[in-house]
RNA sequence: GGCGCCAUAGCCAAGUGGUAAGGCAGAGGUCUGCAAAACCUUUAUCCCCGGUUCAAAUCCGAGUGGCGCCUCCA
């Protein structure tokens, strides 16, 4: 597949240093909170990313950290009036909660910073020695004149830097631009480590490098996070592990767009956020799941409720359409035919289609169409008439697709068979109702059904009963 | 000031040279006791101007509007 490689600013073929195997390297959330749709974009995008790639028979070592040692734990904490590690390993929690309603998957590792201080204080000794950092009572600088790429990713370069910078100049700094790669420790800081330089704790941009050279390799396949992260973090991530292994860090690079409201990127910092767990209150995760791959991963989407709205009915269609099979493989009496297979082979192009898109730069967007496509031409052949082995091909090719965008995920059940007495009892009065022509008490059990999450559709082969397991 | 992105129907959104995918919403119709679902029909010439080309939403130039990074941020 291809590829937009943010180094390269071009799409590129996607090839691994060691063939059928990927490593991923994704930075994920510092946990001082829930996570907003913002931070969400990411993960789904790049779970998206990785279920593609699994799906194309490619094996995927995912690599996504918590940052858990930061100054906004460390105040934030002490605001509530906990440790630090209370407060992020309670945030680490709610995010595997919030990610797995979001269909993603947990990563092959999900490494902490706390317990990573060794391979930093080791990486940031190495840069000491090598001439790429210089330490000033006791904290420990990286030498942004000393890297000569330093600017790469971003099409930055160091003087301009300097002229544009904005940052508070540290006098004692040889550079502006030089950033910390070990904090001494401050009175009151409740996270701290001994280290060459005294008590302190790691700077942010260094953990990134540590970890991903720790747990994956010192060159790794892709990189990747949101765009605000290119500059300074990646940045800073490059010159870090390049100086220090004198090999390239990553072969690729990718990121995300934003998510914006009201055209303005939605960010902490601006207080313009929802959370992922104030929004799954309203919607389900499959919903805002769909939501953030149907516009294509670097483009901005605009967060409102009528596209949440719209996302929620789209998301509908495709339960329809799975629905409608599940019943059919259940009740059809159609017979099969030699044409079943013909006809389920046609089915494919919506496959090669979805593939070739997907290929394409992880063009979802395009997925998704190819997807209601099949959809379409699904429901066109159901209205003729299917027999259950037609249905039963049908249902694999669109679960199959769907499940590799991370939808139709959701737990729920057609034709439950009668383990529960009570509901199949008022099933068969609905159905004596009909005969007799007595639609007010036919429509009375629909109502008490419906409380109970049991949608009854009325079919030319029956009755569908959807039962949902949420 | 430096670097970069975007502008397609009521809304969202694909599409990077050959005469506009898909979804939502709307209108009309079919089916149905009614619902629901589904099906059929219907809704654009792609921000403006100029250029290149047999041919441009797609390439080039100028312009207008919007956004982002350069400071913590996914």
């Amino acid at each position: 597949m291809k590829i937009y490689n943010t180094m390269t600013r071009s799409k590129e073929e996607l090839k691994p240093i060691r063939e059928g195997e990927f490593n991923i390297y994704v930075c994920g959330p510092t946990v001082y909170n829930y996570f907003h749709l913002g931070n969400a974009r990411p993960f789904v995008v790049f779970d998206t990313l990785r279920r593609y790639l699994e799906y194309r028979g490619e094996k995927v070592n995912f690599v996504q950290n918590f940052t858990d040692v930061d100054d906004k734990i460390i105040s934030r904490a002490a605001e509530e009036g906990i440790h630090s590690s209370e407060l992020s390993e309670k945030y680490i929690g709610e995010y595997f909660k919030d990610a797995k309603s979001l269909n993603v998957r947990k990563a092959t590792h999900h490494p902490k910073v706390s317990e990573n201080i060794d391979a930093i204080i080791d990486l940031v000794s190495t840069l000491i020695e090598k001439g790429n950092a210089y330490e000033i009572d006791g904290d420990v600088y990286f030498d942004t004149d000393s890297f000569e790429h330093y600017g790469k990713l971003s099409g930055q370069n160091l003087d301009e830097l300097k002229s544009g910078a904005r940052i508070g100049i540290d006098e004692r700094k040889k550079n502006p631009l030089d950033f910390a790669l070990w904090k001494k420790s401050k009175e009151g800081e409740d996270l701290s480590w001994d280290s060459p330089w005294g008590k302190g704790r790691p700077g942010w941009h260094i953990e990134c490098s540590a970890m991903s050279r720790r747990f994956l390799d010192e060159t790794i396949d892709l990189h990747a996070g949101g765009q605000d992260l290119v500059f300074p973090h990646h940045e800073n991530e490059i010159a870090q592990s390049e100086a220090a292994s004198g090999k390239p860090f990553a072969n690729y690079w990718m990121h995300n767009g934003y998510i914006t409201i009201d055209k303005e990127k939605m960010s902490k910092s601006k207080g313009n956020f929802f959370t992922v767990r104030e929004i799954l209150q309203k919607y389900d995760g499959e919903v805002v799941r769909l939501f953030l791959l149907s516009g294509h991963y670097r483009s901005p989407i605009n967060y409102s409720d009528d596209l949440l709205e719209a996302s929620l009915s789209s998301l509908e269609r495709m339960y329809n359409a799975k629905d409608s099979l599940e019943h059919l493989i259940a009740k059809s009496d159609v017979p099969a035919s030699a044409e079943d297979e013909l006809k389920l082979t046609e089915l494919q192009k919506y496959k090669d289609k979805f593939i070739a898109v997907m290929d394409d730069d992880l063009n979802t967007a395009d997925a998704i169409a190819a997807i209601f496509e099949l959809i379409s031409e699904i429901n066109l052949r159901i209205t003729e008439g299917v027999s259950k082995e037609y249905a039963t091909g049908a249902l694999a090719l669109l679960t199959e697709l769907a499940n590799v965008l991370g939808l139709l995920e959701k737990e729920e059940e057609v034709e439950p068979e009668g383990e529960d007495t009570e509901v199949a009892a008022l099933i068969e009065d609905r159905a004596k109702a009909r005969e007799n022509k007595d639609w007010a008490r036919a429509d009375e059990i629909r109502d008490i059904l419906k409380e109970k999450g049991i949608t009854l559709k009325d079919t030319p082969q029956g009755v569908q009963v959807i039962k949902e397991k949420r």
